[in-house]
RNA sequence: GCCCUGGUGGUGGAAUUGGUAGACACGCAGGACUUAAAAUCCUGUGACCAUUGCGGUCGUGCGGGUUCAAGUCCCGCCCGGGGUACCA
């Protein structure tokens, strides 16, 4: 998957780093400790994960990352680090933990860099990788290596092949709600025809299947017998049947990004640009291949109350799912036999319909406009539909439109109502036409302003004759049977009507379009299809993987047909042309996390022993920009795959944790103009100054490193500045990472200067992990000391092993005790920051009390293992154990130990805290009243006045009214 | 526009169900140790007033409200971040 995150390639090699330098006490040697544990875990398989029916399974998934050539910064293992001490943590407890990592290799910029240099995609992916997993193993991740996925290696791919053959042999039966093999269609076809098959399919398809194979003749609603199914040719069948399929051709309006040579799906463009690479993108007809998705639009939708989504992500794939509840109404048209059907929200509004609109697409336009329009409405066609998707975005205050001269009528009471063809309406969604209701309508209502069009209100509650009233609430008026009905009323009383008249039906409509399937690009996942006679097949299952070809150059041919044309004998042993499309990014990520449960079986996607234990992912922890892709297109790929039984799990995700972002803070020195003196930002506002970013790596606490300024860049050699007490103060922003504001900083160099365990420990105590902030490494010093602070708990000043056997006391229970309670609940609630300041808390208490208690510290250090393993593999192998502290047991707490006889209580006068009174616990509310009443101190707030109240929350709190 | 979030010291943040606002850490100031530096340790650190001592007032974006008690609940605003849009 990619980060939203644009770094470019930033190997730092060779790069100066002033603030590297070797620490000058080694009493906690991490460099050596880290290294020998890491190469422990890898030598003894610590991490390695088996399938036990004897234990609790626990599946906790990280989004797997697509290797860009930039490498990892500190932002990228935000989620990791959160993720790993989850795992180790339900390990602890006795969990058999699934906790995989793998890399979401095929995607464009490794194309995008091939096509620039030549380097084939796979090496460039191949080295990104090692780079990923080079730092990934700094970091001291428990991983299962060995059940690693690559979206790239055939072994993986063949299943995404796979099960896209599957998507294309089956159907999707509304009546069952189910995916269905199309066997099961093709029986009922040659049995009833499809006059009752409840299916989820393409709108219009006998149109288009119509004009392709004339010699298919059904009715023009579709609609076919038994008979004539029978009678049909095999390409005419095959035709029909792929409008039924989940993975289908169709001809479509795709969005095509010429710089990129391919089309994308919706959620890769934003704005007109797509998201990957800024390129524009227009809308153009070709024939692609297509996911069903719209098919379970509903599922996804009622998925989502059974999943742990936060409430934001689960809003997003609401709106993008984009379900309406409404109803369809035929208007017949004036003087014709035609009708025009029209999708609305608010039936209950008819009676104010002042005119109709059709999107300049729309098939009736040509077929109704009066003679005398038609040069005007040609003409407004002509503009409308040349103009691109941007354009129509960048003016959407722009109001155009143009009378068509046909009119059609109110079924209700057959009023003439003006027909306008408009590009407010689009052709895409409902039927492409609208009911114009201007009253209530905002839209609707600056159109009819515009043209001067009738407005009549219909809803009472709003001022009309300033704005349109578009509130689902108030009461009917002008409209006839639904008069003095309130809205939610009218809307029920006037789709039963509309269903009792026979002029249209209640329906609901969906924003979600089918996904659009196929990539004009070389580095995806070549299609398992095969073109006979120009009538599609799949390849047969057992031809799986059908490998991505080699080819000569990473661009379309001549004749502008994909780079997979390019390939020698891209042919079937029969000799028939293979698809030349490949798929999208999100074909390979859809279904990893079903791969992980079996990654190494050459039969099937994952046997049925697997999936029946791990079921489904407990934690999935990764970014929500993720909320309409990935999220979505797994959900789906998970249902289908439920649907034929092979995933146990309707829904794959039980719990998804959004990291937050991180963002840079950049350093920012001001140049005094035209000169090479630099000032303190204190003292800028005497002087006239140019801002100038420099790179983090230079500043500590916002003070810069002059030496090391003047050696950063030749023209800086001879820097002056004008201090501040003797220092530099820097200025900072808060920006995107990105190496052109030099405010990227990498795991790596704060790994080389304090260690992995200090690195995860202060990730964590950033804040939040949902919360997005920037990354400011001051502070991480903090974290430093706290980790050898704990180290020489441990160890005398000669820093010599040295604990004692003697039995803790009781303050040293009560810190341990209290720490276990609180880092067990804030774990449980993933609240790792706080957990990691009890530590501290724990830590300053028990070097307070010279503890250095084997009964206490061993307990401590399998605490503390999840966040720091690699201190506390050392320390746990220093008290003796000789196996990895990954097969401890992760304490308990006592409550005998946190047991208090006395309160301090706060005792407040009208609220407002004066001072506080120790008391036993075990004190009466009367007892602690008089108490309270009786202290010394009670009798100055009183103002001898009597109290009016006295509030006692027992071990909370005294509250005295007067 | 609509939807979702968030707003607490100089800074990151804590306060889990309405019950001592500012835990923990950074930074800063002062001190100890040291020839010096690093490291370590100690003290102070929300603002304002008072300061010889006691202390007092204000304070969680703004304005109201509920409550014995509000960062937390309710109403109305303001600002930041994210998503989304001629979706009828």
């Amino acid at each position: 998957m990619d980060f939203p995150y644009s770094v470019d390639f930033s190997t730092f090699a060779g790069s100066f780093f002033p603030l590297i330098k070797p620490l000058t006490t080694m009493d906690y040697n991490f460099p050596e400790i880290e290294k020998k544990w890491q190469q422990f875990w890898v030598d003894h398989k610590t991490y390695k994960t088996e399938i036990d029916p004897s234990r609790p399974k626990y599946y906790v998934l990280d989004m797997f990352p697509y290797p860009s050539g930039a490498g990892l910064h500190v932002g990228h293992p935000l989620g990791y680090i959160a993720s790993d001490i989850y795992s180790r943590y339900k390990r602890l407890n006795g969990y058999n933990v699934l906790h995989p990592m793998g890399f979401d290799a095929y995607g464009l910029p490794a194309e995008q860099y091939a096509i620039q240099t030549g380097t084939h995609p796979a090496v460039t992916t191949e080295k990104n990788i090692a780079r990923y997993r080079e730092q990934m193993d700094q970091i001291g991740f428990s991983y299962d290596w060995d059940r690693q996925v690559r979206t790239c290696d055939p072994s993986y791919y063949h299943w995404t092949q796979w099960t896209f053959i599957q998507l294309f042999n089956h159907w999707y039966n509304r009546t069952t709600q189910k995916a269905e093999p199309v066997e099961t269609l093709i029986k009922r076809f040659s049995e009833a025809g499809n006059k009752d098959v409840n299916a989820a399919v393409t709108p219009e398809w006998h149109k288009e299947t119509a004009r392709k194979d004339p010699s298919f003749t059904a009715s023009p609603d579709g609609v076919f017998t038994a008979r004539e199914w029978n009678g049909f040719s095999e390409r005419t069948r095959r035709e029909i049947l792929m409008n039924y399929r989940l993975a289908y051709q169709s001809d479509a309006v795709v969005n095509w990004c010429g710089e990129l040579g391919t089309v994308l799906a919706n959620d890769e463009v934003a704005n007109g640009f797509s998201v990957r690479g800024g390129h524009p993108v227009e809308r153009k007809l070709m024939r692609q291949w297509f996911l069903r998705i719209t098919a379970y639009a509903q599922r996804l939708l009622d998925g989502l109350e059974k999943v742990d989504f936060s409430e934001s992500l689960k809003e997003m794939q609401r709106n993008w799912i984009g379900r309406s509840e409404g109803a369809e109404i035929l208007f017949p048209i004036k003087d014709t036999s035609l009708t025009l059907n029209i999708f609305t929200t608010r039936p209950d509004t008819i009676f104010g319909a002042t005119f109709m609109v059709l999107a300049p697409e729309h098939e009736l336009v040509g077929r109704i406009t009066s003679p005398d329009c038609k040069d005007a409405v040609e003409t407004y066609l002509h503009e409308a539909l040349n103009r691109s998707e941007r354009e129509r975005m960048a003016e959407v205050k722009k109001i155009t439109g143009e009378f068509t001269g046909a009119y059609c009528l109110n079924p209700f009471n057959g009023t003439p109502i003006p027909i306008w063809v408009a590009d407010y309406v689009l052709a895409g969604y409902g039927t492409g036409a609208i009911m114009a209701v201007p009253a209530h309508d905002s839209r609707d209502y600056d159109f009819a302003r515009h043209f001067s069009l009738p407005i009549v209100e219909v809803v009472s509650g709003g001022d009309i004759s300033r704005e349109s009233y578009d509130a689902k609430e108030g009461v009917l008026v002008n409209s006839d049977f639904l008069n003095g009905l309130d809205v939610k009323e009218a809307i029920k009383a006037a789709i039963r009507r509309i269903d009792e008249a026979g002029i249209g039906k209640g329906t609901v409509n969906y924003r979600l379009r089918d996904a659009i399937f196929s990539r004009q690009r070389y580095w995806g996942e070549p299609f398992p299809v095969y073109y006979k006679e120009g009538i599609v097949y799949t390849l047969d299952e057992k031809e799986l993987p059908l490998c991505l070809p080699e080819i000569d150059a990473y661009l379309p041919t001549e004749t502008g047909e994909p780079p997979l044309a390019r390939a020698k004998n891209w042919k079937t042993l029969e000799g028939y042309p293979l698809e030349t499309n490949t798929m999208p990014g999100f074909a390979g990520s859809s279904g990893y996390y079903l791969r992980y449960m079996d990654p190494h079986n050459n039969h099937e996607y994952f046997s049925s022993e697997a999936v029946n234990y791990w079921q489904d992912v407990d934690l999935y922890i990764g970014g929500d920009e993720h909320a309409t892709g990935h999220l979505i297109y797994s959900r789906f790929w998970n249902k289908f795959l439920y649907d034929t039984g092979l995933s146990v799990k309707d829904e794959p995700y039980k719990k998804l944790i959004n990291q937050g972002k991180i963002q840079g803070r950049s350093s920012i020195v001001y140049r005094v103009k035209g000169t090479n003196t630099f000032v303190s930002k204190g003292l800028k506002e005497q002087y006239e100054t140019l801002p100038m970013h420099v790179d983090v790596n230079m500043v500590s606490n916002d003070i810069l490193d002059t030496e090391a300024f003047r050696k950063w860049r030749p023209d800086l050699a001879g820097a002056e500045f004008i201090l501040e007490e003797g220092r530099y103060h820097c200025d900072y922003a808060l920006e995107k990472m990105s190496k052109s504001l030099y405010n990227v900083v990498n795991p790596d160099q704060l790994i080389e200067k304090y260690g992995a365990d200090t690195f995860r420990l202060y990730e964590m105590f950033l804040g939040p992990l949902e919360q997005s902030k920037p990354w400011d490494t001051n502070g991480i010093e903090g974290v430093f000391r706290f980790i050898r602070k704990f180290w020489r708990l441990f160890h005398d000043a000669e820093n010599h092993f040295r604990v004692s056997d003697e039995l803790p006391t009781t303050a040293e229970l009560r810190s341990l005790h209290r720490t276990i309670k609180k880092v067990r609940e804030d774990i449980e609630r993933l609240s790792f920051n706080t957990a990691v300041s009890a530590f501290m808390i724990c830590v300053n208490e028990l070097s307070e009390l010279k503890c250095n208690k084997r009964a206490i510290l061993t307990d401590l250090v399998v605490l503390i293992s999840p966040y720091a393993p690699h201190i506390a593999e050392e320390l746990w192998s220093l008290l003796g154990h000789d196996s990895s502290i990954n097969g401890a047991t992760y304490p308990s707490f006592n409550p005998e130990y946190l047991k208090e006889t006395t309160f301090g209580y706060p005792v407040s006068f009208n609220g407002k805290t004066r001072f506080k009174l120790e008391l036993p616990l075990k004190m009466t509310p009367a007892e602690v009243e008089t108490a309270a009443l009786n202290a010394d101190e009670s009798q100055k707030w009183l103002e001898g006045k009597k109290p009016r109240k006295v509030i006692v929350v027992p071990g909370k709190i005294i509250n005295i009214v007067r």
